[in-house]
DNA sequence: CGCCAACTTGATGGCTGTCAAGTCAGGTGG
DNA sequence: CCACCTGACTTGACAGCCATCAAGTTGGCG
């Protein structure tokens, strides 16, 4: 408890964005050398976590966002009354912290579900950047557009979806995340609870457990413990947009 | 069905954002004079919308963002299958079309739902003048994650929140962005049916329905078609985030 | 080895969806 | 002016999905 922020192991690297792996997933295409050096000294700060570590909470304030090198991490918003929620989970290549921007202030906590590692961004200087760099402004507003539309889609899950359909899509979309990483389509290990699952999919985990079950006893999917493997990825898919009967 | 596009009335005028009464809802604050100027060039076109017209369509290519100058919109989305859900309401000030940035094509329809007025502000050329305005491009930051924010806060409604909690919920969001708006905090007239509040909260339209009358029995609002008044704010805020029981 | 968190599975109940019938308000045409 | 019509809404009866409660199992870790 006590030592939740000295467990974050904070790294100074020269690191370099213009020879990253993950530069397609995180940089703009189409720069020139120059612009590239620009970019490269945005990023001096590499910060590794461990499982449970977080990297924001709620309320503090916000200074930089957060580029997932490796690894995997979840953000939640908390409640008044205690509940929780999962509002996203996120991995190589994908931002951390984009609520902080409106207000100065992070709206929901992001913590590690692994031991992993992240480049972090000082917003300020990101902004400068992006006054001088036309390419990188616009992929800024690209990337807080996709997770709008991202958003919207959890928003038509939830709302309309019913449960076996929220897991299917949540296979999916898994899949496809894993397998755009180059990681098999097929088989991945959840590196989240059931309860974390459920939280998302606006379900109990003994609801997502059964359905877990029921998949499996239909043969679309296998389940060992955290490991899941798509047996029949078109009637996963199918199961998706199905409407109720 | 035919004349759909032809309705939307397109005036070119002289719109000057700079004396514009929503400019502190659209604009960011603290622009000196030659700044003003330059963002003044930006919004050429306003367009009125009768009720029932569409700003954009999903699929349709994206060239411009939005100014809900007054009036009341939704913006909904489209599943294959036929079911659609309510994404969001936005009036005065706000913006619609952000969803469109990321990939080039809108990702949502947007209608009116009452005879509305937008400013039509060209994409490309905001982000030029972005450029030149540090404080514009913060802006842009701001709202969109404002969106990212409020989206979220919708995940959590949608995920974790009873039927009743949700309605309450969404009076108390109404009841303050009209209040916010110089209009009255406590009794205001609901522009969407019953049905696309329900598509919103994720709930049928027989449900918000009946939540209306047992709020009323309750007499925390009273609702005469589609005037609410709220008679019991402290009591309607203390539906929300209410443990089960 | 023992403990604990995570998970599975069963039984039961309640919230909300579904189906149905009827009411109301506003707009249209005779 | 009024009858009619249609879409929006209300209300009731019933059912089903998923939550809740409970008990037991498994795997990981000190």
């Amino acid at each position: 408890m006590a030592g939740g922020a000295m467990a974050i192991n904070v790294e100074r690297l020269k690191t370099v964005c213009s020879s990253c792996s993950l530069r397609e997933l995180c940089m703009p295409v189409g720069l020139s050398q120059t612009d590239l050096d620009k970019v490269d000294g945005l990023v001096q700060l590499r910060r590794s976590s461990k499982r449970g570590d977080h990297v924001f909470r709620a309320g503090e304030s916000f200074h930089a966002l957060y580029a997932v090198r490796a690894g995997f991490f979840k953000t939640t918003l908390l409640t008044e009354d205690g509940r929780d929620q999962v509002t996203g989970f996120q991995m190589a290549g994908e931002l951390l912290g984009m609520d902080g921007i409106g207000t100065g202030k992070h709206a929901c906590d992001a913590v590690a579900l692994e031991d992993s590692e992240l480049c972090v961004i000082p917003f300020p200087k990101l902004e400068e950047i992006s006054l001088e760099l036309p390419a990188l402004q616009q992929h800024m507003h690209r990337v807080m557009s996709r997770e709008i539309v991202r958003d919207h889609g959890v928003m038509m899950l939830l709302g309309s979806m019913r449960a076996e359909e929220r897991l299917a899509a949540f296979l999916v979309n898994l899949s496809q995340r894993y397998s755009a990483r180059g990681f098999s389509a097929n088989e991945f290990i959840l590196r989240m609870t059931r309860e974390e699952i459920g939280s998302y999919l606006g379900l109990k985990l003994e609801t997502v457990s059964r359905l877990f079950s029921k998949l499996q006893e239909e043969g679309v999917i296998s389940v060992n413990q955290k490991r899941v493997t798509i047996t029949a990825v078109e009637r996963l898919r199918s199961l998706v947009n199905q409407r109720p009967c």
